[in-house]
DNA sequence: TTGTATGCGTTATCAT
DNA sequence: ATGATAACGCATACAA
């Protein structure tokens, strides 16, 4: 168990001193070929690398990016990581991750954990809890302190910062609207609670939809839900509310889910009950993942492009993380990132 | 946007050393009260959080676990991570995660960026590249420059380190034998290629079952697929190597996948087919998630309690890395967690 | 061509 | 009660 080796050691062992040693890794021109090999072939021996804290601490800059997201299931977040990867690799950055949970506890602790040295900038998905509490007090303090954040998808207003996300509303709109075309006249929708940002946008954009087409909103078919899907306490009363949702409402014939899961369990509710899909109802699922591809039947969903919105999401940071240091404070950048509906089968 | 504050610049503001202001901020004795409160009001003011870089030079250790996992979309995998955390923040310790992808290189390349002062040891999955590849360099290399390694569910005899694994053999011949004692005759495995440790082991466990219930295996029943879903194309190549396997054995009434995925898409194939489950045919799965609660029909599984693997990881990982710095090499542990099955409705 | 000194931010030890 | 100094590991400006 032989700790890793230093510039310290190689210089002793070699009887040179550090900055020869330093400057023979680094091929340096001052030094003699004679040194450059001698001291190359016992770094390799002993597999010298360089301490990046003790680099990190030199430079004042860590060439990592730190990304927070709420939740590690989602298909959605998993492709927005690949997406930042490919852009932060290209770069010469690397990638760190860090769950939230949905907590505004965690959320805190993670950004501080890793804004103090660990990386260079943030990008990141607010939590439910934070956005329920409004404290963003931990977003403004990071900026403040000189290090950028790059929001996607649950992004807020009241900070400001780059920004990554899609378009909610036009979203949901074009996919309350097939299910119009297609028949549906009684669409529920299962969305989260208001103070979720996009949860609310998608709902304005099936009301929206609604409206459009001279169909008139009702109330008892807007389910806005508390999605714990933590525990099974919390799952279990997720189902039992989108039962709920069904038997108050015998006349629906289509369903708009604002994510995977909450479609899928709208087809599992539904199957239930003996409503077959798409003839008697068409539901359609806000994000495309692997769940809705292989559900049965297969789902009809508004594709988010995520892998494209962890690319937009790695260019704004590190362009702004390689901009002349603190040159111009202001001009944050929104990118809004198109959606697409995917049909499959459980649309007509 | 200011810098973030030092203790210099404290030391400086207040015309003290910077030896005193670490003091005051630490409450030490030696300092005088007015002289703590002032200090220590200052650096209030000033949000001062002392570096956590530069600590790490200082103190040798991080106070960080590094976790790497192949794929990040598995509720396994998040359920592990989070059984992680709750130990480790027990311990005053926090989590970063990085992702492999599965794959070789990005495995290589995550473990010596972390490895290079950013934590202080690993808990970690293998990517199934590095097990087909038989490549463990990484792994000793890491291991011997004093760097401890946990590893859980897909691990591997060839390294020396603690390790968390899954009954893998007992938890698949159980579930099969369910299927047996529910009339199956003909069972079908969908399992992964050999090299995937835990593949193979289910695949025993499955093999194991039959002979012990007197059924010859057939190799027709048998399934080993290259599961890659990170791609449309290989998501779709996996779809129609299942679709095969049920065409080649219309006889087959049972099926047992290794994943929770493999089971959804033959529960999939099946209802395309008209055959209905669990009467005509049952499935289980290997893995317990929300998408088996919420499938349809609800997937019987093999629970793997995957926040306990990921507490116990934890807590080998800590007892390692607090001990008396390298005392006894030896002493590997291997910790199993037992699995349960699940029973829910598409088995009978 | 090689070596010395300095600094990155912090703490601990040893003066004063 | 306070301060100076060294050390963690590295890179670099400046001597020699």
């Amino acid at each position: 168990m032989k700790r890793k080796i230093t510039l310290k050691q190689i210089a002793r062992e070699l009887d040179v001193s550090i900055s020869t040693v330093s400057k023979a890794l680094r091929n340096s021109e001052e030094i003699s070929a004679d040194t450059i090999e001698k001291v190359q072939a016992f770094a390799k021996l002993y597999n010298y690398k360089p301490n990046n804290i003790a680099l990190s601490l030199k430079n004042r800059r860590t060439k990592k990016i730190g990304v927070i997201i709420p939740e590690i299931v989602h298909h959605f977040f998993s492709n927005v990581i690949k997406g930042i990867e490919k852009v932060a690799n290209k770069h010469g950055y690397n990638v760190i991750v860090a769950l939230s949970n949905e907590s505004f506890d965690k959320e805190v602790l993670n950004m501080e954990m890793l804004a103090n040295g660990s990386i260079d900038g943030f990008i990141l998905s607010i939590s439910k809890e934070t956005l329920m509490l409004k404290d963003y007090h931990h977003f403004r303090e990071t900026i403040n302190q000189g290090m950028p954040i790059v929001m996607f998808d649950r992004v807020v207003n009241e900070i400001n910062c780059d920004k990554v996300i899609v378009d909610d509303f036009d979203g949901a709109k074009n996919a309350v609207k097939i299910m119009i075309d297609g028949g549906s006249k009684h669409i529920g929708i299962i969305t989260t609670k208001d103070y979720v940002s996009v949860g609310s946008l998608r709902t304005n954009g099936y009301l929206s939809a609604l409206q459009l087409s001279g169909i008139t909103a009702s109330d008892e078919l807007v389910l806005k839900v508390e999605d714990g899907l933590d525990t099974e306490e919390n799952s279990d009363k997720l189902y039992k509310t989108i039962q709920s949702l069904f038997d108050n409402n015998p006349q629906m014939d289509g369903v708009f889910a604002v994510n995977e899961l909450f479609a899928l369990i709208a087809m599992k509710v539904a199957h239930e009950r003996g409503i077959k899909i798409p003839e008697q109802m068409q539901v359609i699922g806000f994000t495309n993942g692997v769940l809705s591809k292989y559900a049965t039947p297969s789902l009809t969903t508004v594709s988010q492009h995520a892998q494209q919105i962890g690319e937009q999401s790695a260019y704004l940071l590190i362009e702004r993380l390689e901009k002349d240091e603190d040159l111009e404070e202001d001009g944050w950048k929104t990118v809004i990132v198109k959606t697409d509906v995917v049909e499959r089968d459980s649309t007509k």
